[in-house]
DNA sequence: CTGTTAGCGCATTCAA
DNA sequence: TTGAATGCGCTAACAG
C-alpha cells in the first residue's frame, strides 16, 4: 500500500480537473491556457475552454511560479520613520506607476512599508514573493547607504529611486528626476525677480532628493544671492508653519521661502500671511513637485512638476529587464522637469 | 539513461543544499527553519544555521506556496477611472494600514488599480497571488454592484470597503466608517449656527460613501434646512472652484457648504473668497475625512476624522479570519468618526 | 496534434 | 532525534 502525504488537495480546481473533465491531457490544457494554439487542434480547445468555464479554474500562481522559476511580482520598499509611509503622493504616484504598468504585463505589485532598521532585518529574514523591486529610503546619507547594502544580499535585481546608489554597489540602477535642474530653475526666476536673501525649507525627515534640491539652489545662486536653511517638522503642519514664521521675523530681510515640497511651500504661505508679508509682493514662496497640492493656496504656489508616476512606470521597465537578463550595465535614468506657473512668486 | 528535465534549479539556494553542506536531511534544515527544535538537536541545529548563514539561504516563496496552498499575500483591488488611483489620501491610509498589520504577520500586501471593467476583466483571468483581497470601488450603485458580484466568483475571501455588499451577495463582509453620523454631526453643528440652506458638493466621480454623506445631510438636516446638491470635477481643482463659485453666486441665500471631502472643501473655501464672501462670517464651510489638507486653509476647515488606517487594518484581520476559516458569518464593521474642529465654521 | 515523464522547493507523514 | 518518501500545480522536453 502506497504511502500517502496529507497534503489535501486545494479546493480551488487544478489542470488536472480540467483535462479530466475535457477528457484530454494536463499538457494539452496548459497549452490552451496559455495561448500555444498551434499545439492544439480547435475542437479539443473548445472541449477544454468549455471546460475551464464549467469548473471556473484559474491557473495558481504558486505551481506556475516554483515551475517557472519566477514570482511575476515586483516591490516597493520605503523606508519612512511614518507608519503612514505611503501618505506621501510622491511615493503614491510611484506606486501606481508601477502598478499599472505591470498590470500590461500580467505582474503585480508589492508594497512594503518599513519604520527602521530593525524591519528591514525581520523582512530579510523572510521570503519574498517578488523578482526584484524598488526602492525609496529616508533618512541621513550614511544610514540610507547600510539599507541599500544591506538590500544588495538579497541579490535580487534592485533599483534606487530617487538617490544615488552607494559606489560600491556598481550593478545598482537608479531613477531620480532631475531636481538639481529643477530647483535651479527656481533660484533663476527669484533672482530675475531680484531675490537677495532666500531660505530653503526643508523637512526635518531627511530625503535625498530634497538635499539634492538644496544643494543645487545654493550652487545656482553663486554668490547672487544667500541662500539660508531651515528644517521644520514634516507631520505637523500648524508646527511647520509656526517655525517658518518665527525665521521671517527673525530675518525681515528674507525676500523668497522655497519649500522643499509643495506642503512646505503651503506652510510658507500661512506663515507669510502672519507675519502681515504679502506674496509676492512682499514674500515670493515656490514649493516643489506640483500633485495636488499646489493649488491649493492663493495665490497658487510655484512649483515644479514632479514625474514621479513615470518614475514608476521606467523602474518597472529597469527590473524587468533584469530580471529577463536584458540588463546589461547598471542604468542612471534622470527624468526631466519642469516650473509650473504659479502666482506666488509674481 | 534516465530522462532530465529541463528545470534549470534556481540559482538562489534550496534547502537541499543547506542540507548537503550541513550533513542533514532537508527536514532537518526545515525544522531549525521554521522553529520546531523540540525535533532537532542543539548542536545539528548549530550546524545547520552556519549553513544557511553561509549560503545566504531564504525560503523560496513558491514551494511553501504550493506545500501549503496559501499564497500568504492579501490584494486591495480599486475600482477608479482615474490612472493616479492611488492619489486618494484615503486609499492611501487603507493601504498603508493594512500593509503595516501585514507585516507583522509574514503577509504581503499586493495593490491593483482598475480603471475599467474591462480592465477586471483582465484580471480575473489571471492568476492571483493572494488568498483575499479588499475592494473599494467608484462609480454608480449599480455598476458597483456588478463588480462585486464578479468579484466574487473568484470564490476567495472578500472585504468590500465604504459600501454595503449586494444583497444577494450574503457571504461578503463590509468595513465603513460611520458617515451617517458624521455628516449627521457636521450638519447639527451648521443648523446650531443657524444655516438654513447647505450646499452639499459632491464630486462628479461617485463614490458609495459620498453619496452616503450626502444623503444623511439631508436626513440629519429634515425641515429645519434645505440641502443642495452640486456635483464637482474631482481631478481639476480650478473647475470645482469655479463651479461652486458659479453656484454661490446664483444662490446668494447659502449659509453654509459642505464639502463631500477635504479636496471640495477647500475648493468651497476659494470659491467664498472669489465671492467675497468672508468664511465663517457670511458662509461656513465644512470638509470630509480630516487627512493632510484639513490644515491647509485659513480659517482651518472644519472636517471629520477618517479611521481609514485602522479600516485597512481591520479589514486584513477580517480577511486573515476568513482564510483561516474563523470567519462565521459575514460581518459589516462600523467605525466611529468624531469631528474635527475648525475656523471655517466659527 | 496529444500524451508521458520529470522535477521545481517545501512540509506532512511515517519509518528508522 | 533524524531521514525517506510523497505530492502540492505547473510546464519543458520528448515520445508517440
Amino acid at each position: 500500500m502506497a504511502k500517502k502525504s496529507a497534503v489535501g488537495r486545494s479546493s480551488k480546481p487544478s489542470l488536472k480537473d480540467v483535462a479530466k473533465l475535457a477528457n484530454v491531457s494536463v499538457m494539452t490544457v496548459s497549452n490552451v491556457i496559455n495561448g500555444r494554439m498551434a499545439r492544439v487542434g480547435d475542437e479539443v480547445a473548445a472541449r477544454v475552454r468549455e471546460a475551464v468555464r464549467e469548473l471556473n479554474y484559474r491557473p495558481q500562481r504558486s505551481g506556475r511560479s516554483l515551475r517557472l522559476q519566477k514570482e511575476f511580482a515586483l516591490g516597493l520598499t520605503v523606508l519612512h520613520p511614518d507608519r503612514r509611509f505611503l501618505d506621501d503622493p510622491y511615493i503614491t504616484q510611484v506606486a501606481a506607476g508601477m502598478s499599472n504598468f505591470l498590470a500590461t504585463i500580467g505582474y503585480s505589485l508589492m508594497v512594503n512599508g518599513l519604520r527602521n532598521l530593525k524591519a528591514l532585518d525581520t523582512l530579510m529574514e523572510r521570503s519574498f514573493g517578488y523578482d526584484g523591486f524598488a526602492v525609496m529610503v529616508s533618512g541621513e546619507r550614511e544610514q540610507r547607504v547600510q539599507v541599500y547594502k544591506k538590500l544588495a544580499q538579497l541579490k535580487l535585481p534592485m533599483v534606487v529611486i530617487q538617490d544615488a546608489p552607494p559606489p560600491d554597489l556598481p550593478e545598482v540602477s537608479s531613477v531620480c528626476q532631475d531636481d538639481g535642474v529643477g530647483a535651479g530653475m527656481l533660484v533663476e526666476r527669484l533672482i530675475d525677480k531680484r531675490a537677495k536673501r532666500i531660505l530653503f525649507a526643508a523637512s526635518r525627515q531627511v530625503w535625498p532628493a530634497m538635499e539634492r534640491r538644496a544643494a543645487a539652489a545654493v550652487a545656482a545662486a553663486g554668490k547672487r544671492a544667500r541662500i539660508d536653511h531651515l528644517s521644520c517638522s514634516e507631520d505637523d503642519f500648524e508646527l511647520s508653519i509656526r517655525q517658518i514664521e518665527t525665521w521671517l521675523r527673525s530675518h525681515p530681510n528674507t525676500d523668497a521661502v522655497m519649500g522643499g515640497n509643495d506642503q512646505l511651500g503651503l506652510a510658507a504661505m500661512q506663515a507669510a500671511e502672519r507675519c502681515g508679508l504679502s506674496v509676492p509682493s512682499e514674500l515670493m514662496v515656490t514649493g516643489y513637485n506640483a500633485f495636488l497640492f499646489q493649488k491649493f493656496s492663493k495665490p497658487t504656489l510655484c512649483s515644479v512638476s514632479s514625474p514621479a508616476y513615470e518614475i514608476g512606470q521606467e523602474v518597472s521597465k529597469m527590473l524587468i529587464d533584469l530580471i529577463n537578463g536584458d540588463g546589461g550595465e547598471a542604468r542612471h535614468l534622470l527624468m526631466p522637469v519642469s516650473v509650473v506657473d504659479g502666482g506666488s512668486i509674481g
